[in-house]
DNA sequence: TAGCTCAGTTGGTTAGAGCAGCTGACTCTT
DNA sequence: AAGAGTCAGCTGCTCTAACCAACTGAGCTA
């Protein structure tokens, strides 16, 4: 059965301890090693691309995929889309879930990242100034600025989700909502946050957070849907 | 492409509003739908499929996923064991991804909890505490918990998350790490965490969650790996 | 020596045939 | 007439075989 031919494939990759990036066989050994045609081994390792375990390249081989979060945030997406077209309210949903991690992770960080990365932060927020005056601040930066203050967290894996979460919003808010929030808010909020977390205040960084995602709310509720 | 050919695909989704359950098109029309040949409209199924977006059942037909978590909790238990055997610390970031939302999200609940949960909770931890006295909890139950407890949250996408968290750090730890924790123990802090969010009492239910994933988090690092 | 070309390898796509599981209508029995 | 068994048909599943397209690297040319 296909489920079977990718269980053997990932075993080859978990028993030969393979990093990612490693060489996997070619098609024709994979038919070869587990006696099936290629048919069966394409359709295996596509479904195994799409989890993000295996990556692709045409003419040149298949590898040890990345094993990122990107796969998620396509199902996400989708999920979300279609979620928001049969007319729920996917989108404040995983709004939601991004405000429940956020919070619960920025009192664990107050007063514990990095001074590099505080800087880094600190040019971040900047930038989202200047932004800010010449129209409106960059999707990028926004992400930029969270990505930063988790990195101190010294876990990659949380670091991804919560990266995932964020695509997956932005993708699906900038296809299907029609309002901008107030740049001198966003601003504002974001140098509350960095200067809460710099005091290491982790109820008033929790609250600042909090404010933050209040604030994406309401003008997500407010733009209406089109 | 066969990356186009999944997205003309997910399009039709989209754009007909097709609620999960809705049947698609069989092979053959996608075939002439989108005019590629049986094996690439299978392929592209095949990624579909691994993401969730569609449901295959042979013999019958093609419909429209669930889209629920299930292929996330694939992806991340791959992952973890992969890291795991590559002796990264990969199942203590999971755990502490999960310990991150919980107690996120625990202030939230505390005393939100509708009656009839609070009352389903008590049952739980009931059979919780027969089952310890017989040997050990089962992880049925403690994921029962868990599931009950964010079901006050009414987001549907927060409680697949979170049980697809569970779900994958679960897989691994019966698959990788022998040691079990102290029955007694673990009723114990499910009694607490409840009576805490019963008594609305947010910091003192964070505590008891915290509480709960360090001592799960002992057990993992002290049980050393195999 | 530097650049180009081309052959070989690898994945991508197509085609056609037969296998396997499920449904629903038909038929036979009671 | 009602029920159970059967079978034709649809569906997805697998295989074979051939050719296309992208990339690499060795060999040739200037």
């Amino acid at each position: 059965m296909a489920r079977d031919i990718q269980e053997r494939i990932k075993r080859l990759i978990i028993d030969g301890r393979l990093p990612s990036g490693a060489s996997l066989p070619t098609e024709p050994e994979l038919m070869e090693l587990l006696g099936v045609s290629r048919n069966s081994v394409r359709e295996a390792l596509k479904a195994l691309q799409a989890m993000g375990i295996v990556e692709i390249r045409h003419g040149f081989g298949t590898y040890v995929g990345p094993m990122s979060m990107a796969p998620m945030i396509e199902g996400l997406t989708f999920r979300t889309v279609a979620g928001h077209y049969r007319g729920e309210d996917s989108l404040l949903q995983l709004l939601e879930l991004r405000e429940a991690v956020e919070t619960g992770l920025i009192a664990r960080l107050a007063g514990r990242v990095p001074e590099a990365d505080l800087a880094e932060l600190d040019g971040i927020v900047a930038r989202m100034r200047t932004e800010a005056a010449a129209g409106g601040v960059r999707a990028e930066t926004d992400r930029a600025f969270h990505a930063t203050l988790h990195r101190g967290l010294e876990n990659l894996l949380l670091s991804e989700v919560l990266e995932a979460f964020w695509d997956a919003f932005h993708r699906v808010r900038t296809d299907l909502v029609a309002a901008h929030a107030d740049p001198e808010t966003t601003v504002r909020q974001h140098e509350e946050i960095l200067a809460a977390v710099r005091d290491g205040d982790g109820p008033r960084a929790e609250r600042a957070v909090r404010d933050h995602f209040d604030n994406i709310r309401h003008r997500l509720r407010s733009s209406g849907e089109r």
